[in-house]
DNA sequence: CTATATGGTCAAGCTGCTTGACCAGTTCGT
DNA sequence: ACGAACTGGTCAAGCAGCTTGACCATATAG
């Protein structure tokens, strides 16, 4: 199997397996997307335009998205502290609770690769995608 | 960074680099998805609804998506061999070429890897991705 | 203090998927 | 052998998530 398609092979069914994990611990109304927001919100909130760059998308969808995670609880708008302009997205307790869920949730998919390939192959596989891992926006893996 | 943050980091940024490649091989009407299309019908053609379970998706998208790389002379539909319901679709010479230039551009990316990692490491990482590579569809990595 | 740049939203439109209905042809049960 | 059920494929309608374009409010530069 080709290098390539083993790693595409491999992120699409992480990105699945993490996804019904998150729902099988109580948060159904969640895409996988929302996770990567959730990624850049976590540390202490973003703005609108950030979020988008670190999705790589428009401002409006990256708006459009901060709209459903706030309907559903997970986050919420603040003014900004600095620019009366922007908004400062933070994640609410029930989206750090979600955060968490993720976190399990790929735990416990690594947890699997370490039954096949032992603790230190996985350390070396991390350690060699981190040096190979892309500075820019998330991109979809496809 | 984490394992799975990595990966994940890397297989979009690779699907990104894999496509800039084939449009600057000249075929700009193609998506990332047509690719797994293609890899599912290169080997002897398969039916729409083998591309449909191999893609993850419903008979009726995999129909589509069909559609679309007929429509640009990538593939053609063939009355099925065997099953007079069903037809086969195959490459076409195109089809072929754009195959052969999401591979040059695939190992383009990985020979960048190379440079970073060196050559065995890169060939340890394929070997550990590959043992932990799922069977079933390939799923979007979100 | 005007002129331009930036953060954000509203509105409309498109693309790629879904569900539902259906036909043609194959396979199974008796 | 023949009707019932299953399977491959398409048509049609609808929807979700993105895009482009226009616009307002605030900030920054000359």
């Amino acid at each position: 199997m080709a290098l390539s398609a083993a790693l595409l092979a491999v992120a699409g069914d992480l990105t699945q397996r993490i996804h019904d994990g998150v729902v099988a611990r109580g948060f159904a109304d969640i895409r996988p997307a929302h996770g990567f927001a959730f990624a850049r919100l976590a540390p202490g909130g973003a703005t609108v335009t950030e979020l988008a760059a670190h999705l790589g998308v428009t401002k409006q969808a990256a708006s459009q998205l901060v709209d459903e995670i706030v309907r559903r609880g997970y986050a919420e708008r603040r003014p900004h502290p600095e620019d009366a302009r922007a908004r400062l997205v933070v994640l609410t307790e029930q989206g750090w609770a979600c955060t968490r869920a993720a976190e399990a949730s790929a735990a416990e998919v690594v947890g699997a690769w370490v039954e096949l390939l032992g603790e230190g192959e996985v350390r070396a596989l991390r350690e060699r995608l981190t040096r190979i891992a892309p500075y820019g926006p998330i991109r979809p893996a496809w």
